[in-house]
DNA sequence: AACACGGGGTC
DNA sequence: GACCCAGTGTT
């Protein structure tokens, strides 16, 4: 496999992308990048990062922020777990490591939220040290550089790659072999489709070119079907004000903000007695329409009402927001901006 | 080993 | 609609 590490920095020094977070490469900013990389694609990371990094330009300030101000600065990323874990790693950075990332692959996997990969990415890219980062793009290169029919879900494969990796890294260039290898899996050998092997400089290495069946590669298991949820959706309107909700801190979309909403779908007196419910008194119900939300592994089927409710009650744990303080203060899921569109428009 | 955990781009 | 992304933590 050694063969493949010159044309790969070759090819790599000529077609590295200008990210944002190769601009000026510190550990900091390197942890940052790869945590919000986790299962997100470049492009949707860019703008999150610089706002990210102004706001927290490092661990002293990541571990004092404010949990709704970290949340805000995540908000619409996804997987919220890996806002929190950051904030518990910065404050084991601070305390632990005295505002430094601590230099070694060992003591980076004990943070929260770093694992293998990204243990691997911080010490090759941000340190220089011999350790490979295997994710998605070197798993799909690998495959169809061997041709290899294993399922890339089984950690044994994982396992395998590492180990191929770690064994032809060159030295005092892990970060850049570590990066070129992912760069031709999001560039070139790409998933969705064929891949570009006239621009791979590994083409000729290829097993999978060779026998001209690219996307055959990487072989993966079959994914599980989505449950479908019906879920009644409440815009609980008094006077100006709308209702929001904290969800609960852990969870799915833990600690984020929400419409009140509630199993199943409800018709317009169900939904009024959903209001009652939340100690309120309704004095009216227009229904919204249906919306749908897909998350990896649930799909919400809403079904929305406007209920214009009394003055007088404030409802059970419910914070009542004036719709234009919406965009800035509160951190909420995209799930439900079908029905807060009209309140999330500009001036709206 | 299987599942929970977001959101969006692409074919 | 299906796939899948610079994965990790929990059970």
């Amino acid at each position: 496999m050694e063969e493949i590490v010159e044309p790969l920095l070759g090819w790599y020094a000529e077609n590295a992308r200008d990210l944002p977070w190769r601009r000026e490469v510190t550990p900091y900013r390197v942890w940052i990048s790869e945590i919000m990389l986790q299962q997100t694609r470049v492009e949707a990371v860019k703008g999150y990062f610089a706002r990210f990094i102004g706001a927290l330009p490092g661990p002293a300030e990541l571990a004092a922020v404010d949990e709704r101000e970290l949340l805000k600065l995540w908000e619409g990323l996804g997987y919220y777990s890996r806002a929190r874990n950051l904030q518990k790693a910065a404050r084991v950075i601070m305390e632990t490591y005295g505002g430094e990332l601590p230099a070694s692959h060992e003591e980076l996997l004990t943070l929260p939220g770093v694992g293998p990969y990204t243990a691997g990415a911080v010490a090759s890219i941000a340190f220089g040290l011999p350790e490979p980062a295997v994710d998605g793009n070197v798993l799909r290169v690998l495959s169809r550089l061997t041709a290899d029919n294993s399922d890339i879900a089984d950690p044994a494969v994982k396992r395998a790659a590492e180990r191929t990796v770690r064994g032809i890294i060159p030295a005092g260039r892990a970060g850049a072999f570590n990066q070129a290898l992912m760069e031709l899996g999001a560039t070139v050998c790409a998933p969705n489709g064929p891949p570009a092997c006239g621009r791979c400089p590994l083409a000729g290495l290829c097993a999978a070119h060779a026998a001209g069946n690219e996307t055959a590669y990487p072989v993966k298991a079959a994914k599980k079907a989505r449950r479908v949820e019906e879920r009644t959706v409440l815009l609980l309107v008094r006077d100006e004000l709308l209702a929001l909700r904290r969800r609960p801190a852990k969870g799915l979309l833990a600690g984020l903000w929400e419409l009140p909403n509630l199993p199943g779908a409800l018709d317009g007196a169900g939904a009024v007695e959903a209001a009652r419910t939340l100690g309120l008194a309704p004095l009216r119900v227009e229904p919204l329409g249906p919306a749908k939300h897909i998350f990896t592994h649930i799909e919400w089927h809403m079904t929305g009402y406007r209920v214009t409710v009394e003055e007088a009650q404030a409802g059970e744990g419910l914070e009542w927001i004036d719709p234009r303080g919406l965009r800035e203060d509160y951190p909420l899921p995209s799930a439900f901006s079908a029905y807060l569109a009209p309140y999330l428009a500009p001036g709206g």
